[in-house]
DNA sequence: TTGTACGCGTTATCAC
DNA sequence: GTGATAACGCGTACAA
């Protein structure tokens, strides 16, 4: 494999310096149209392709925004947390598509639009969220977007000094990040309200483990709003993943065997709710006539579900898009006065709630 | 804002060498204990974040994979094409599904997905097919994918020479480059065989313009179907785009109108299918009872469609993974001994064609 | 208009 | 175990 061709081989062979060559590229104009000519002859027979690195390193910047992701569902696939993901078997065409899109996947795909559009390159990454493989990335890109995960605080805050960083979904815990999330628990009171006052429903549960922030302020706006209707406030969510040696969904189990389930669950998430659906279906528990069933995100695969699923949706394409547009606005000046953005929601009623169908 | 920190200040901090800085994080063992100790320390206390830049220079690589996509809808939405995308409101919850995710997307989650398994950085790029723009993420990245499109294959040969290129559904013509297909024309004639054999259709036509190597190859396999089965052939597919200036879908319109449709129509792709069916729709034309409808790729959407639509599988994820997988076997000798695939397709059975549902 | 020379931050090869 | 020092490829003042 020959060495990859430089703007020395380049300049040589046209028979100029390595400036001339450099300005046929960035400043074509200060160069003569002949010797410009000649150099883009060059460059075509010797297979010159400019090194981003080399550019990057003199330019002081890389040109590209990164998305950081957490792999846990690689890393411990069918495993813990509530995600019912089936096996990666993608390629079925009866998949799942529980497993894609979800709701990551619509952050991103936002991200990459606004990337496209501003003709910005985008550097996907994802890992454990150890601070090397953050740092790793970040050394790379000149602003990045972050999904929330079991993350090394001090790491965020060290590459945030240094880029502008936009954490979806986090607690303003992590210093000098910028942050777009969602109404949670405005978006939960809403939808408890609904049910209360159009479904009749006085006894609601929420299913659910508190593992991240999104999920507590989803089960706050849930007592929220029960309290506020003066009905009975569970103090604590249901946890699907509790009891974990007699399986998931045990204490479901349970309340289904004892015939205690609730006139309604609100599941912290569609994931969540969407297995949860299939548990009461497996014990022939009608839904919504039995149990109301909603969840939280609005995911694709709630509408392919059946009955479809009531759920809140997060605008999660304006939150990547948007995330893009802070990380652009900061690139000069990381870090000072971070932007904090929270985005409304949108209650969607569909048939698990006990609504008319379409 | 502050200079980025650099191994020269982490080194005066510490008390130390560059070196040494260096080989902290490299080569570990290398260090003794204490050193290594304070070098961190005095790392974690600048916010010293490496630069990818330096290090790809250094060591001759950058450390991501490429994949670069055109964006033909981005620069001419609603237009041309069988692209019968809406406006991109993807935050509506009821959005479309055909959408996204779309062949594109599905490819590309195969590519995330062997990309993060492999620890890989993944750079997504897009623009007009350009040499710059194309020539710009080939300057960054290890290995290059690339979705067919209005390529400068003078371009895409050059780039090839220096690191490895993996295309997707295009034809061999770009020397030097690998190639990831699937078997559009077998996947085709098993659809034909299927409507006329087990629906006893006699009169089917092919729509969709033949603007890319696999909706060619799709005609030709249901061309190549039509003639062993005796059937005639039609010699030009049903081009929806055609007479323009009486809007799109005027061919199959006037079809329409004059009750002369035939009793199939075979869709270059999914998307064109769903828009089909749309279309059917709105004359009242029953589908599939008065003409069955098929598409090619197997997206999602067409699970949503009533009737469902029956379809030709991509292995699509498995296309995105085996692409990574060849990149990175020519990640040290690129273009030597171009690798050619292509993969098998599925035949999907379901409403439109006249198939039970489920 | 074009050429020279230096800096960008890292890695790696040497000596010490 | 640690410290100098030379690449790596490009952008760009500055000189010519």
């Amino acid at each position: 494999m020959p060495r990859r061709p430089t703007v020395y081989d380049v300049a040589e062979r046209a028979g100029v310096s390595i400036a001339t060559v450099s300005f046929t590229f960035r400043q074509p104009e200060r160069v003569r149209e002949s010797t410009r000519a000649a150099v883009l002859v060059a460059a075509q027979e010797l297979g010159y392709v400019p090194s981003a690195s080399a550019r990057g390193l003199a330019h002081g910047r890389t040109g590209a925004l990164g998305l950081y992701s957490f792999d846990l569902l690689l890393a411990a696939p069918q495993q813990g947390s509530d995600a019912a993901a089936p096996a990666d078997d993608a390629d079925d065409p009866d998949a799942d598509p529980r497993a894609f899109p979800l709701y990551v996947d619509e952050v991103q795909r936002g991200f990459e639009l606004e990337c496209w559009q501003r003709g910005q390159a985008l550097l996907l990454s994802s890992g454990s969220g150890s601070g090397a493989s953050v740092t790793d990335i970040a050394g790379r890109v000149d602003g990045l977007g972050l999904f929330p995960g079991p993350t090394h605080v001090e790491t965020l805050e060290q590459v945030a000094r240094r880029i502008p960083v936009v954490a979806f979904s986090m607690r303003p815990e992590p210093r000098g990040l910028h942050h777009v999330t969602v109404d949670n628990r405005g978006g939960v009171r809403e939808l408890v309200e609904h049910l209360v006052r159009d479904h009749g429903v006085r006894d609601l549960g929420f299913v659910g483990r508190l593992t991240t922030p999104d999920y507590a302020d989803r089960f706050a706006g849930f007592a929220d709003a029960l309290a506020s209707l003066g009905l009975p406030v569970p103090a604590e969510p249901l946890d699907p993943t509790d009891l974990a040696e007699r399986g998931r969904f045990a204490v479901l189990t349970d309340l289904v065997a004892a015939d205690r389930l609730p006139r309604a669950l609100v599941c912290a998430s569609d994931q969540l709710a969407l297995a949860v659906l299939d548990l009461l279906a497996a014990h022939d528990v009608p839904v919504p006539d039995r149990v109301a069933v909603t969840g939280f995100d609005g995911i694709l695969a709630g509408r392919l579900a059946r009955p479809t699923l009531t759920t809140v949706r997060q605008p999660m394409a304006a939150m990547g898009r948007l995330a893009v547009q802070v990380l652009v606005r900061h690139a000069h000046a990381p870090a000072e006065e971070p932007e904090s953005h929270r985005l409304p929601v949108r209650v969607v009623r569909r048939e698990s709630c006990g609504c008319p169908a379409g």
